[in-house]
RNA sequence: UCCUCGGUAGCUCAGCGGAAGAGCGGGUGGCUGUUAACCACUAGGUCGGGGGUUCGAAUCCCUCCCGGGGAGCCA
């Protein structure tokens, strides 16, 4: 079929664009092929808003210039119907994207009777029951171009430094941190379980490749019902060899900024109609301030232990004691001190999964970090150096009533030529969430993945 | 799992004991350039399900189902 309908062009000595591109070809005669994403009359004038997937145009019919069949066509023609429309590409000022096509017929190719989202508001349920057509719409479209940007971003940062992307099961025959829950499934004649993570896999990467990510899906099958949760999310691991905390924060930072000036510089259009999409004047106020922010990320970003941590939570009048875990409150008051994303490190080790490295100048604490994000989005990475020691390995899986056996293999790095080394862990959702703004992770993945929602 | 709010036209919602409503969307007509166009007319309902209170229930009570927001946990 496109095959023939390139020929057909080609008979027909007119070019096939894609709307992206129409800006190069003023004055020219064109074929366009869409959808119709809305449509406008007045008196003797049609307008069909044509969406193609890479952008808008206008196109035109005028009552004196187009065959009376084509503009009843364009006069009736239903939204989201695919359609041709042949013509010709001028310069309007007032049309998106400055240009606009002077249509002399048109074709329609598919009917679309009674699209559901139709140009108006509508809820969060209806649209997520409808996210297969949701994304058509042109701020999803937005958000999914930027995630296509950042994700392209994190390949870059990490092939250019040298890494090897290493791809980790998602089926695992048991849990690798121990705490959360985890999604069961039937292997044959056994159980076995969807990753939360590919870190344990990618440490003995790390000894086999030096510098080592993955870039996976990750399931959670915790009963989360906020904003920052999904049951399945995408998650980036680096795990490096001879890297320590320091350096491991050091790594995050870096990264951080360099996706951050990949999305400002190479989706500038897409942020900025975010910054006003659905926006009022306050929000679109500390949307600017928001880019501002983004623009000044450079390393190095702030630094404070939990120890200092709660001693400034205390002073800022939180009730917490030395060892309790921090919440959302907690973390959105830490983090609203500084004007960067900020890295609480040095976590109480009784709380801290058991691959965290024993901290040797206080063994109360592990060398981790959390990294949070300003504006309250809370923490989006998560990462530590890693317990070398085959000793304190072996007495941390005791300690977290760990099954031993299924760690075995996990314990052999620790007996063949064990070393330092250290990475973390980055959602992809998270990341972009805050860098666009967006309030409700489910919208910065195509297809979200939520406790009770499964479809489509 | 807990707390909290909600379910009324295709969609977004108002009505909260006394004739089922609006805006948008659909349909019909009007307007030479619209920007979620506008104007007029019009069709469209098991008020989430079940039970109860009452002369009378969308409205009050009980219960179940579904969804939103938040907590814990985490990325």
């Amino acid at each position: 079929m496109v095959i023939s309908l390139t020929k057909r062009y080609q008979e027909l000595n007119f070019r096939m664009l894609w709307i992206e591109e129409l800006g190069k070809h003023i004055g020219e005669k064109v074929i366009l092929r869409g959808w119709v994403y809305n449509r406008r009359d007045s008196g003797k004038v049609r307008f069909v808003l044509l969406r193609d997937g890479t952008g808008i145009c206008q196109c035109v019919f005028a009552d004196s210039e187009v065959e009376k069949k084509y503009f009843e066509l364009a006069d009736s023609v239903n939204q989201e119907s695919l359609v041709e429309v042949e013509g010709t590409i001028r310069e309007f000022d007032r049309a998106p994207g400055g240009v606009e096509l002077a249509a002399r017929s048109m074709k329609l190719l598919a009917d679309s009777v009674d699209y559901p989202i139709t140009p108006k508001e509508h809820g969060i349920d209806f649209l997520l029951s409808r996210r297969h057509l949701w994304l058509r719409s042109s701020r999803q479209h937005a958000l999914l171009r930027c995630r296509d940007t950042l994700i392209r971003a994190f390949h870059e940062f990490f092939g250019e430094r040298g890494f090897i992307l290493i791809d980790p099961p998602m089926i695992t025959p048991t849990s690798c941190e121990g705490t959360t829950e985890l999604f069961e499934i039937s292997y044959f004649d056994d159980k076995a379980y969807l990753s939360q993570s590919g870190q344990l896999y990618m440490e003995p990467a790390a000894a086999a490749f030096g510098k080592v990510y993955c870039l996976a899906p990750s399931f959670r099958a915790e009963k989360s019902k906020t904003r920052r949760h999904l049951t399945e999310f995408w998650h980036l691991e680096p795990e490096v060899a001879f890297l320590d905390l320091a350096g491991d924060m050091e790594l995050a930072e870096e990264m951080l900024s360099f996706v951050v000036k990949e999305l400002l510089e190479g989706r500038s259009t897409e942020i900025e109609f975010l910054g006003t999409w659905g926006k009022n004047k306050q929000e679109k106020r500390a949307f600017r301030e928001h880019i501002e922010l983004l623009k000044n990320l450079n390393p190095p970003f702030y630094r404070i232990t939990y120890t200092d941590a709660v001693k400034l939570l205390a002073k800022k009048g939180v009730n917490i004691q030395w060892g309790d875990k921090f919440g959302a409150d907690e973390e959105a008051i830490i983090s609203a001190v500084y004007d960067k994303p900020v890295f609480c490190h040095r976590y109480p080790k009784r709380s801290a999964p058991f691959y965290m490295k024993e901290d040797p100048e206080n063994p109360e604490l592990v060398k981790n970090f959390d990294l949070l994000a300003p504006e309250g989005y809370g923490e989006i990475i998560g990462g530590s150096q890693r317990e070398d020691d085959l000793a304190k390995l072996e007495a941390a899986i005791e300690r977290h009533n760990l099954p031993r056996e299924p760690l075995e293999w996990y314990l052999d790095i620790r007996r063949y030529g064990t070393f330092v080394h250290s990475g973390f862990g980055i959602g992809v959702e998270r990341t972009l969430a805050w860098i666009t703004q967006t309030h409700h992770i489910r919208v910065t993945i195509p297809y979200p993945r939520l406790m009770d929602r499964i479809y489509p």
